[in-house]
RNA sequence: CGGGGCGUAGCUCAGCCUGGUAGAGCACACGGUUCGGGACCGUGUGGUCGGAGGUUCAAAUCCUCUCGCCCCGACCA
């Protein structure tokens, strides 16, 4: 491809609304542009290194052992009532109405339609397992959309969904998709992690993430040297040391003190001459069906997706100043576990460990000190609701655990029949006996995975493209265009470039040697070749790497031959 | 949805506080000089100042409403 004829423009300057690097580099180097908030158009460079990735991965999931379908966009509102998610699913997805009334929504994900097909089509054990995917434009009505492809609220992603007659079958299927992920951004060039995860309104028991390690990371994960990693959301600890002696005599029962307008754990704490592990910190916190208070311990901070998930809600937010004040009788700042009624009250373990707490008093200026755990209140439910921290101990080895960034590119879950139940997919057994299929379902975001190598490769001139995702491998550049034995040289070379089947992009354009140059850092092509006057005075052309800048000269005879060499033996990375 | 901020030329921004002729750089067109790391000089094209309403002799500037966008939080590939 010529660059005159490919529709390339870069840009000098960073868009206004560009936070991030890999937003601010694909944008200028005319890869993607905004059409409106999370909404992008993929330039034809953009295009290439997605298409390219798309290429990687049909590959590997066909390797895999799954079989590529296309499913539609829109969909009816009937299959989303009927698995219970039209409701549950809230405004995240993107409903519409066509011209006679009747509902349907944009596709944020496709179990629904999937489990529709394979139910209509696989009645036997016999027929099983079954593994389709597709590469396919999802929507999700995200309430905020940011970071360029990294969170759009239309985005390309590969599903893959896994029909099985038992549990081994899946968790086969489960491993190979594993497998297939890791071949994935290994090809990328990308260094990621696999960690246990939530499996948030996807459902299913069990899941994991493929996190791309990166400072602009969106997701917390801790990590052990012994292999465990967890997103945070997901993540365990092992055995914590309890909190220290209270300090003093230990009161007999709960005394009240008074605490005037001391509302946090530090500040009470201090006023006390306590440490705010001997605190009960007591939040509100409201569900889609209840009220309810969770109890950590006051040096911890709440995990919501955990409590949550022991609620056995979908929706969990903190409740508002008003809504506190009407569960515990006190302003914000007071709340504390006794005497409560009409809520449930969900503690940590770690809060029913305290041997003596303080904690709010549901009266405005007061607190209990000398509370006993299980005494003095006792809670409806004792769960981990805990947010792990950096340097806790590891669950499995018990070594402090290390917390990190990461980018979720990857998300593969083991469903169970949370879908073929309600929808009735079924098949009949060896014994003739109907049973639910049992599923998977497997999750890569395409342009995540993109912007995330961007993140991880890239310098102050631009981007370095692995050479797997590049748009293209190599830039052929013609620094004198006006010099008629350069543009000859060049041609020539991008005639046998092409007919070598090489990956190239002819930079012919009638600009100046610098500005072909900034783009090329910019865009960031693994490969250069450099033809320019002097060169081509004495027989040859340079060669020369964007990642590490290396460069070397050789006949212009040997040039092309030499280009496929370094391409071939892995040398461009 | 809560909190903060921004909408002025294709892009990045100044002007707004203190109302009175709409600006710069880049890009684009033409001419000239330059030509291996985003050249220089000259000339030129390009704007209903996001939109609606109001105040005023006069509004990019002040007020009200509205739309869009960005950042921090809850959601997620």
């Amino acid at each position: 491809m010529r660059f005159s004829q490919a529709f390339i423009y870069t840009l000098r300057e960073n868009p206004q609304d560009a936070e991030v690097i890999s937003h601010k580099l694909m944008a200028r180097a005319g890869m993607i542009d905004k059409l409106a908030a999370g909404i992008y158009t993929y330039l034809p460079l953009g295009w290439r290194s997605i298409e390219k990735l798309c290429a990687i991965v049909r590959e590997e999931m066909a390797r895999a052992g799954s079989v590529e379908l296309a499913m539609p966009c829109v969909q009816p509102a009937e299959l989303w009532q009927e698995s219970g998610r039209w409701f549950a699913y809230g405004k995240e997805l993107l409903r519409l109405k066509d011209r006679h009334d009747r509902e349907f929504c944009f596709g944020p994900t496709h179990e629904e339609v999937i489990t529709d097909v394979v139910r209509r089509r696989v009645n036997s054990y016999r027929q099983l397992p079954v593994n389709l995917f597709q590469i396919q434009t999802k929507f999700r009505d995200e309430i905020r959309p940011r970071f360029g492809l990294m969170r759009g609220r239309e985005f390309l992603m590969k599903d893959a969904y896994s029909f099985h007659g038992s549990y081994e079958s899946l968790d086969e299927a489960y491993r190979a998709m594993e497998q297939a992920y890791r071949r994935i951004f290994e090809r990328c060039g990308l260094s990621f992690t696999a960690v246990e995860a939530d499996t948030g309104n996807i459902g299913g028991s069990e899941s994991h993430e493929f996190m791309v390690l990166a400072e602009t990371g969106e997701d917390a994960v801790v990590a052990c040297t012994c292999g465990y990693g967890a997103n945070v959301e997901k993540a365990e600890a092992g055995p914590l040391p309890r909190a220290p002696q209270w300090p003093g005599h230990a009161p007999e029962n709960p005394q009240a003190v008074h605490t005037p307008g001391l509302t946090s754990v530090p500040e009470v704490a201090a006023f006390l001459g306590l440490l705010p592990a001997h605190f009960i910190k007591t939040m509100v916190v409201e569900t889609d069906k209840e009220f309810a208070v969770a109890l950590v311990r006051g040096d911890d901070e709440l995990n919501e997706v955990k409590l949550k998930n022991a609620l056995g809600a979908t929706h969990l937010q903190l409740a508002s100043a008003e809504k506190v004040q009407k569960v515990t009788k006190a302003t914000v700042g007071f709340a504390g576990p006794l005497g409560l009624s009409g809520v449930r009250v969900v503690a940590d373990p770690e809060v029913m460990r305290l041997n003596l707490a303080a904690t709010g008093a549901n009266r405005d200026d007061f607190h209990w000190v000398g509370v006993v755990p299980g005494r003095d209140f006792t809670p409806d439910l004792i769960a981990d609701i805990r947010l792990v921290r950096g340097g806790d101990p590891c669950p499995r080895c018990g070594k402090p655990l290390e917390m990190k960034r990461g980018i979720e590119v990857g998300h593969i879950f083991k469903l169970g029949t949370k879908y073929s139940k309600p929808m009735r997919c079924t098949y009949l057994d060896e014994k003739g006996q109907e049973q639910p299929m049992i599923m998977g379902c497997y999750g890569l975001g395409i342009g995540r995975t993109v912007a995330a190598a961007v993140e991880q490769n890239h310098d102050e001139e631009g981007i370095i493209w692995p050479l797997p995702l590049a748009p293209y491998a190599v830039e052929l550049l013609n620094v004198n265009p006006d010099v008629p034995a350069v543009a000859e040289v060049s041609e020539r070379l991008y005639g046998e470039l092409v007919a070598a089947g090489v990956d190239v992009l002819y930079d012919d354009r009638d600009e100046r040697g610098g500005v072909k140059f900034k783009d090329a850092d910019l865009i960031g092509f693994p490969l250069r070749v450099v033809v320019g006057k002097k060169g081509v005075e004495q027989g040859h052309v340079e060669i020369s790497l964007r990642r590490d800048k290396s460069r070397r000269t050789v006949g212009i005879a040997e040039a092309s031959g030499r280009v496929r060499e370094l391409l071939a033996q892995g040398e461009v990375r």
